[in-house]
DNA sequence: CTGTTAGCGCATTCAC
DNA sequence: GTGAATGCGCTAACAG
């Protein structure tokens, strides 16, 4: 139980003062090269870890960060990325930090690309993106780079850029997952149906491809023969949907379980519910309001959460933590899923809005 | 975005001194009734939040609290509980506490009698307490009471007892929920085996009763008529097992599922594996070392987990802050119960190992 | 390039 | 019973 150390004590080891120590972590410049080694070497010898409450109540500096992410309504799984930066933000109050947000259609690339174009504008000090289209981040990224402002992913990792770190579930095993799961509940030899929303450039989501993948890889691994419907569905025109599903089910009479790889599960299980189909399982992802609310009545059977508060909590701190200490963090983060049921999912709403918080938290 | 209250303003509009609103802050006397009702009045106003951060820089007291539990082996259930107490111990090292830990036989009433005797020899300031047996567990209650020590409850809370606040997991959903996932898995009409431990003295844990409860509710709620076997088991003498589940088997043949209600789960998971018993579903509760290997090898289809980690993080951290600021906090504190499939837990194992952990801990 | 000093919010100690 | 002074670990501004 010794003492943790401090500037003063590197200083004295060093046979520096603990201004020059400061100046070292922080990197700000004008340090002999002899001194920097020295102190450095004695950092790294005894493991120093700064205490960031203590750094927070005497830093001066404003930091300026950008969340660029696809815009989103109340509850949905968007917010709550948002509400864990927010909270990000309150656990480290005392740092003086500005958080603006930029957000763009999920569902048409050109208002992306007019997006990012304009979020190069401003100098931030760093950017967290919510990514949706791959050749559109890749790019917005270079140009971050060229401009020397670091980033920070969540919800999903895109390949072929450079980012600070990623704060993200593995959607290939949700996918996995979700395929395991609606066939340990469903009648065997039954046909599945599955949804996953299509964009304007008929591009899906990263996330929903690499759920896709996983869904078929347990399929064949398993060597499951069951037939496997896309069920069509739109997330621009929801009027439209109603009468989608009635053709869909029309055609396909042997569905027994349905899977949803984005977030709008709760569309057709309220569906199905109101046209009173019964026997039929269903399986989703996100913990959004009405997803909850579908799983809670029953017409949703597992759904799978991914922790997006948590995901925007790390993404916020981790970044904070870099632009005071430029500590090199670790780049793939990869969070645990949640599954969820109707038996769960209080005692999860519940402790995420009141406990999980701290006491000195807003 | 407003800055933060200091004392120094709660000073300044109560006309007092920065030292006299400390004093009632920390009720440490010596203060007029006058100063005490203006200045807490202000406090309520403007709803003033200590910053514990800064508080533990100059806090000079020394707290002293007991953790009193089952003994446990390494990745053992009560382990992880008493890792979650060291882990606020790191959160908050500047603050100096002496935790103790005494353990007690849970499969033995008399031991855990003279344990609690003994930990009422010492002056703790406060105390956490893994209840088993309740009888006991009032009676050391009492005696706490007598002298002013308060204590908190992990795992589970103990009725007629008046802690200042418990960390437990629901047992009940946790039954009603296991016997939902073995009814969804497990072939219609087939029989379902029980694991429940007995102990010195023929009492059942308290929360193995509170899950049997749910797990029979479940049962009559849905009007479900499978036959329910009780496997026999021995904690305390292992080697006897594998006769007792031969002789269980050969007895009950149309066992179809499996619930075990303990953290034993492994013991017949691994039995059911290596009889090459097929065709078998098995669900468990807690995320012991070997519970988590009987998952992943596919021995296990459900695991159950309850957070213990989080018990002992919080139950510890909530007693820091109300030694420190007679804070009242929330008594009842549930926490969410995990669903961890052979899918999801290395996931999740390596989120609490590492990411998990802030920075600034050891 | 570097040491010194002041001040952040808070608890404590010492005069008054 | 109370205000003022001191120090905790750290950063920032200044002087050299």
């Amino acid at each position: 139980m010794q003492k943790r150390i401090r500037i003063k004590d590197i200083a004295r080891m060093a046979g520096v003062s603990a201004g020059t120590v400061d100046r070292i972590i922080h990197g700000r410049g004008s340090v002999s090269k002899k001194s920097k080694e020295v102190v450095e070497s004695i950092l790294r010898e005894v493991n120093y870890r700064p205490n960031i409450h203590m750094s927070s109540i005497s830093l001066k500096k404003t930091y300026n960060i950008l969340f660029v992410a696809p815009g989103f309504a109340e509850g949905e799984y968007w917010e709550s990325i948002y509400k864990g930066i927010q909270r990000a933000l309150n656990v480290f109050e005392n740092i003086s930090v500005n958080c603006s947000i930029m957000t763009y259609n999920q569902y048409d690339v050109y208002a992306c690309r007019e997006v990012f174009e304009s979020a190069l504008e401003p100098d931030f000090d760093a950017v967290i993106i919510g990514p949706i289209f791959q050749h559109e981040t890749r790019e917005f990224c270079r140009k971050l780079k060229m401009k020397n402002i670091p980033y920070v992913f969540v919800d999903s990792n895109v390949e072929d850029t450079s980012p600070l770190a990623y704060f993200s579930a593995n959607h290939y095993i949700s996918g996995y997952l979700m395929c395991r799961l609606i066939h340990s509940i469903m009648q065997n030899g039954k046909d599945i149906g599955i949804m996953q929303a299509m964009r304007v450039g008929n591009e899906s989501a990263n996330s929903t491809i690499l759920r896709k993948n996983g869904f078929s890889d347990y399929q064949k691994e398993n060597r499951l023969k069951n037939k496997i419907h896309r069920i069509p569905f739109s997330a621009t025109e929801p009027e439209s949907n109603e009468q989608l599903f009635n053709d869909f089910f029309s055609e396909n009479d042997n569905i027994g379980g349905i899977v949803v790889l984005n977030s709008r599960g709760y569309v057709i299980a309220n569906y199905l519910h109101k046209k009173k189909i019964k026997d039929m399982k269903v399986v989703c992802v996100d913990l959004t309001d009405a997803n909850k609310k579908a799983l809670k009545k029953g017409h949703i059977d597992f759904l799978i959460g991914q922790k997006p508060e948590r995901q925007g909590y790390l993404a916020m701190k981790f970044l904070i933590e870099h632009l005071i200490y430029k500590i090199p963090v670790k780049v793939a983060n990869i969070l645990p899923l949640d599954i969820l049921t109707r038996e769960t999912i209080d005692l999860y709403s519940e402790f995420n809005d009141l406990v999980y918080l701290d006491q000195y938290e807003k």
